[in-house]
RNA sequence: GCGCCAGUAGCUCAGCCAGGAUAGAGCAUCGGAUUUCUAAUCCGACGGUCGGGGGUUCGAAUCCCUCCUGGCGCGCCA
């Protein structure tokens, strides 16, 4: 009564979870003495020292003029901890230690758990509003590559960590279908195209075009003339150009859908860039009309030919020096063609009157980061205030350098999971279970292996593509977590009944090793929060880790089935299944999969 | 040249945003654990001038300055 009570008195999203619950309390506890400290300044102690929940005390007792050491002790003697998840709180070197009433804490993990087990760490922080996120994304017409997965992956686990804080979620694949490369492969294929070889591997042919066309035009500059006309043509509605862009367009989704399908990725929308290709010119107009943008002449002539540049055409950009800004973006090519900042303007300005967002989030590389300043700068010229962010992560290089699509210096994604499959197939092998149940087990691990590989670490980071690093299948990795998990499921199973309707008796939980794993299960609906709020999935992968570890420690030294009592069986079971429970939420979190067993 | 990002154990990383108690994992190496709920596991050992220097602070891997190294970017690619 007292702490939930006490919990709704604070602007938190809800339910407010014991542990936050419990760094409320301490703020309050410490309030009562005339001191201030922030919740953020009691320290959720990992292990070592003798407490649960620590303050240091050397800001506040400097603030208030006072000794910290002696703050502490004065504190520690004066604090009633009546009423609250604590039993005890002492002084320690200028820090206030507190350690949980073990029964109240217990009871308390265990209430949060009941509230929805299957939805133990959702909140309500975004409730009634709306977030677009722009993932995956990929290039219409070039492979699917390793590159593009931590695009896919994030976003994917982005999506799925913010509705669970109750937003509301559009997932938007925004695919790279349009604009001058497409020129080039209409040119390309009008040359070269033949269709048995597109059609055998569409995407992977259409790079060949690709690569093919640079090098020729290398030595034949006309051929960027005639694709910068094609791609004109295509924009002008042309009908040959449509009719074999088109093609490009569905073959090429068919095969990415092929790789969704295998991830287990999914979108709500899946507008391509094209979607977009009668909102430009008048954008570009609006843009003149409002004095936003202007018409210049550019610096140097676009093309190299004779007399191509009329003297008369201009590129239309919009200056951004009144951002601190120096390079303006541009709107519109001097040959009238528009561009991807064109097609992202318009784009942002479609999703803000369609589903009216609270922010737009763009999974993208960190190599667009100085673009995405501009486009913002350009996007409040133009008068839209929603926040675009730029959710970035470092590049995805190989060994030898950063992968070039158009130097076919690429790693093929489906290559990597083929690859993954085979080697969770290789430790499956000698289960003893149906053939069909070994190959879905190996899709399951292989692909969680490689999520996980991306997931658990920081975004920004750039990453050097290691295949044995990528497909590892044991240590801090996906198939770690999912063990475990069959673990949990498996004690379950053997106990017959379900475990959610047995009573657990929290005050039997004293062993070191269930405590320990009680606390870890406590730590998750925060690093689900700070998942979402900093859109940093490794946060999750982090906490899951950690709950794995202590849960294999107690697996390994504490029995269940063979427990001394009827109730501390029961207990561990409940357990076990909140354990279960927030490995399959944490994991559903980060879009990897759980078998049923491995 | 200017800007952004990264530099933590042999290798790969967490910790940095909101500074706190002996800097944590995995891999690799070495040694142990299986009549007990699946050993894709567990326990232990080894291993670190937190890139260098300066500053702020009672206290710096964390904040500020500077230098070094690497990556990325800087008007008509996406």
């Amino acid at each position: 009564m007292n702490d939930s009570a006490a919990g709704l008195a604070d602007p938190l999203p809800v339910p407010v979870y014991t542990l936050t619950k419990a760094r409320s309390q301490i703020v309050r506890l410490v309030e009562t003495q005339g001191l201030k400290v922030r919740p953020d300044e009691v320290r959720d102690v990992e292990a070592e020292v003798h407490a649960d929940l620590a303050v240091p005390l050397f800001r506040a007792a400097k603030d208030a003029g006072a000794d910290p050491v002696a703050l502490a002790r004065e504190l520690a003697s004066k604090l009633d901890l009546s009423h609250t998840l604590f039993r005890q709180v002492e002084a320690a070197q200028g820090y206030l230690n507190f350690r949980f009433n073990p029964v109240r804490f217990a009871r308390s993990v265990v209430r949060d758990f009941q509230i929805e087990p299957e939805g133990y760490g959702k909140s309500t922080l975004g409730q009634g509003k709306t977030i677009v996120i722009d993932y995956s994304s990929p290039n219409i017409a070039k492979p699917f590559s390793v590159g593009h997965l931590r695009s896919t992956v994030i976003g994917h686990s982005l999506h799925r960590i913010l509705s669970w804080l109750g937003y509301f979620l559009v997932g938007d694949n925004h695919l790279g279908d349009w604009g001058t490369q497409f020129g080039k492969l209409l040119e390309a294929w009008e040359i070269w195209g033949r269709e048995e070889l597109f059609k055998e591997h569409p995407t992977r042919y259409l790079l060949d075009l690709y690569v093919r066309f640079h090098e020729e035009a290398k030595v034949n500059p006309a051929l960027d003339d005639r694709a910068r006309d094609w791609f004109r043509r295509l924009e002008n509605k042309d009908q040959a150009a449509t009719r074999v862009w088109r093609r490009f367009v569905e073959l090429s989704s068919a095969e990415f859908q092929r790789i969704y399908d295998l991830l287990g990725v999914e979108f709500d929308s899946t507008l391509g860039e094209s979607f977009y290709a009668d909102r430009l010119e008048p954008l570009v107009r609006h843009a003149l009309d409002r004095g936003v943008a202007k018409r210049e002449h550019p610096l140097e002539p676009a093309g190299n030919g004779e007399d191509d540049v009329a003297r008369d055409e201009r590129v239309v950009l919009i200056p951004l020096d009144s951002a601190g800004i120096d390079t303006p973006l541009i709107l519109q090519k001097s040959d009238g063609t528009s561009l991807y900042a064109t097609r992202e303007i318009a784009t942002a300005e479609y999703r803000i009157e369609n589903w009216n967002p609270e922010q737009i989030l763009y999974v993208v590389g960190n190599e667009q980061t100085f673009y995405f300043r501009q486009f913002n700068a350009a996007l409040r010229l133009l008068g839209r205030r929603t926040p675009c962010v730029h959710v970035s992560f470092g590049l995805v290089r190989l060994p030898e350098g950063r992968m070039s699509t158009r130097e076919g210096r690429v790693v093929f994604l489906e290559d990597v999971i083929i690859e993954a499959i085979r080697r969770a197939r290789r430790i499956v092998e000698d289960r003893d279970m149906p053939d069909d149940e070994k190959e879905e087990l190996a899709r399951i691990v292989g692909i969680g292996a490689i999520k996980y590989a991306d997931l658990s670490q920081s975004r920004v980071k750039e990453v050097v593509f290691d295949w044995d690093k990528m497909l590892a299948l044991d240590g801090d990795s996906a198939p770690y977590l999912q063990y475990a998990h069959t673990r949990c499921r498996s004690i379950l199973n053997k106990a017959g009944k379900p475990a959610l309707k047995s009573r657990p008796d929290p005050g039997l939980l004293i062993h070191p090793d269930e405590v320990e794993l009680l606390r870890q299960i406590a730590r998750f609906p925060e690093a689900v929060l700070a998942a979402g709020t900093n859109h940093e999935p490794h946060r999750i992968a982090g906490r899951l880790y950690k709950l794995s570890q202590s849960f294999s420690s107690f697996y390994n030294n504490v029995p269940v089935l063979k427990a001394d009592s009827q109730d501390l069986l029961r207990t561990r079971l409940y357990l076990v299944e909140m354990t279960g429970a927030t490995l399959r939420n944490g994991l559903w979190l980060l879009g990897i999969e759980v078998p049923d067993r491995m």
